[in-house]
RNA sequence: GGCCCGUUCGUCUAGGGGUCUAGGACAUCUCCCUUUCACGGAGGAAACACGGGUUCGAUUCCCGUACGGGCUACCA
């Protein structure tokens, strides 16, 4: 039995989408699931569109995931290099196998010859396709003599090789998510196999890549669906027919709302990320928002991402990387599109932050408060504290700051709504000797706080059901928050008596 | 247009001939807990696209239709 290798093949032309985060994490999760290797590799034979500062971005966004290669262009491995603009010589050696075999031909129409056809083709009302219905009447070395092929390509004119499909034929395979799929050669058009800038076009590179490199399934996205009979006819055509591997073609991540794939436009507009990290484009300075800055915690990205279009069959829905690999099955994935869920993001990140330790949340709301310039004198022992009153209340650590603002800051606004319809004004002497009778209590716990205050509630006649809310909003200034008396003890006597006393003050009577 | 893929609650999904009165989660609503607020818990509303077959029986299999999506570049 081979060892199982996958591979991510991204193009360095801009910022990783969260469709391609998916695809490279369900090929790592196959591969480790089964004891395999996950490969990554750069697919840059599209000079014109290389984007400076994308590659580096690719490989920082796998890393935050938790989605480590074990063989890339940093990591090395015995298939380097792992950059398709260093292995030329490699495709041209295949290429030429293609040619000397007549699987493949040299074509010498221009764009423009392309082009003439392609409009000509659109005024019937059909499409273009360079195929075995038209291609001896283009130039190319099929149409031409040997002759006249040897004399262009040696004036150095333009050229292209493309693969000859014959017509036909069915090509069919079994694709683990969707099962038997099968093509007529009719409806696949003769690819370039190799620009004329001498870079070999994705489709025959990869697949050389795949074979050079032992790739043993081949996860992708379903937009590789339609290419994929040809690339079959190219391993055909070289021999390597016993050497195809395995084909799982994903689903997409669909938009929110409305119809299509999700793009990049869709997180501006309804203000979500779509990107795993920040992006600043390089030529317009526009930034594009991230994952990671937006405050999510990256096992919580790739546990999201993972549910979508996969699910083991169990009603667990938190998993670790861990548990991922051990649970990832590729017939468990869906065959259709899933659309992307904002919501249901922000739940699974609030599901990572509940299970946080505390002390992770405590470090992170000091350092807030300490830059909001709040209070630099409190005890690790005190944000402790505030961070596990915090934590089941908020979705980010970002958040706890400004959730706990009262924690830290003597609030100077009480929420005026709950005034306006709780406040009596024989509430104030009831405050007033609640406040000297938390003043003189010795031991300043929770569950003393709570039995001073039903007591002296009880003795003034007041349910005290009548008055929590209305004693919050003294002591908080808001109307909700963390746990009453736990937030009065950690507060500390002193500063609560005190804030019953300016918050009686500013009570309009 | 052509080729290919898909279609279970608003969304992510479980289930794949009878156990489906179709299960879970997010969101939404109600209630409980807390005489506060959240977390949590309980419950409600909410789906097998449609039409034909096959079958004793179809959400599940087959075929059509509709709808959605992908591809149709010297881009990946």
């Amino acid at each position: 039995m081979k060892k199982v290798r996958t591979r991510f093949a991204p193009s360095p032309t801009g910022p990783l989408h969260i469709g391609g985060v998916r695809t490279a994490l369900y090929a790592y999760l196959f591969a480790k699931h089964a004891g395999g290797d996950f490969i990554l590799r750069i697919e840059d034979t599209d000079r014109n569109r290389f984007v400076p500062g994308a590659e580096e971005y690719i490989i920082e966004s796998l890393n935050w995931c938790g989605i480590i290669p074990d063989e890339s262009v940093t990591a090395g491995g015995p298939f380097k290099p792992y950059r398709q603009s260093e292995r030329k010589e490699i495709y041209d050696k295949y290429i030429k196998q293609l040619l000397n075999k007549g699987h493949a031909y040299y074509a010498f129409d221009s764009p423009t010859d392309l082009e003439i056809q392609r409009r000509a083709a659109e005024k019937e009302g059909r499409v273009f396709s360079y195929d075995a219905s038209v291609r001896m009447k283009l130039k190319n070395s099929l149409s031409m003599t040997d002759e006249e092929t040897s004399r262009i390509l040696a004036s150095g004119e333009d050229y292209v090789i493309r693969i000859k499909v014959m017509p036909g034929e069915t090509i069919s395979f079994d694709d683990m998510v969707r099962g038997e799929v099968s093509f007529p050669s009719e409806s696949l058009d003769d690819k370039v196999l190799m620009k004329s800038d001498g870079m070999p076009t994705y489709h025959l590179a990869h697949l050389v890549d795949d074979i050079e490199m032992q790739v043993t399934h081949v996860i992708r996205g379903e937009e590789w669906l339609p290419s994929t009979p040809t690339h079959i006819l190219i391993y055909q055509a070289l021999d390597l027919a016993d050497r195809i591997p395995r084909f799982a073609h994903l689903p997409l991540l669909l938009k929110p709302e409305g119809s299509g794939k999700l793009s990049k436009r869709d997180g501006d507009r309804l203000g979500f990320p779509v990107f795993p990290l920040q992006w600043k484009d390089p030529v317009t300075g526009e930034i594009s928002m991230g994952f990671r800055e937006k405050g999510y915690y990256p096992e919580a990205f790739i546990n999201m991402l993972a549910l979508l279009g996969w699910n083991p069959g169990t009603e667990q829905e938190i998993f670790t990387l861990n548990e991922l690999e051990q649970l990832f099955s590729i017939q468990q994935v869906n065959k259709a599109g899933a659309r992307f869920d904002p919501e249901k993001a922000k739940w699974f990140n609030a599901q990572w932050l509940h299970r946080k330790p505390v002390n992770q949340l405590a470090a992170a709301l000091k350092k807030q408060v300490l830059e909001l310039g709040w209070h630099n004198n409190r005890t690790d022992s005190y944000f402790y504290k505030a961070a596990a009153l915090l934590q089941p209340r908020v979705h980010f650590e970002y958040e706890m700051a400004q959730a706990g603002k009262y924690l830290f800051v003597t609030p100077d606004l009480l929420d005026e709504k709950v005034l306006a319809k709780k406040w009596k004004e024989p509430y104030r002497s009831f405050f007033t000797i609640l406040k000297d009778n938390l003043a003189n209590q010795q031991d300043f716990r929770a569950e003393t706080i709570e039995l001073t205050v039903k007591k002296t509630a009880e003795h003034q006649q007041l349910k005290p059901g009548e008055i929590m809310q209305l004693m919050r909003v003294l002591v908080s200034g808001q109307s909700s928050g963390v746990d009453l008396f736990p937030m009065m003890e950690l507060l500390g006597s002193h500063e609560v008596v005190q804030r019953i006393e300016s918050g009686l003050l500013k009570v309009k009577g």
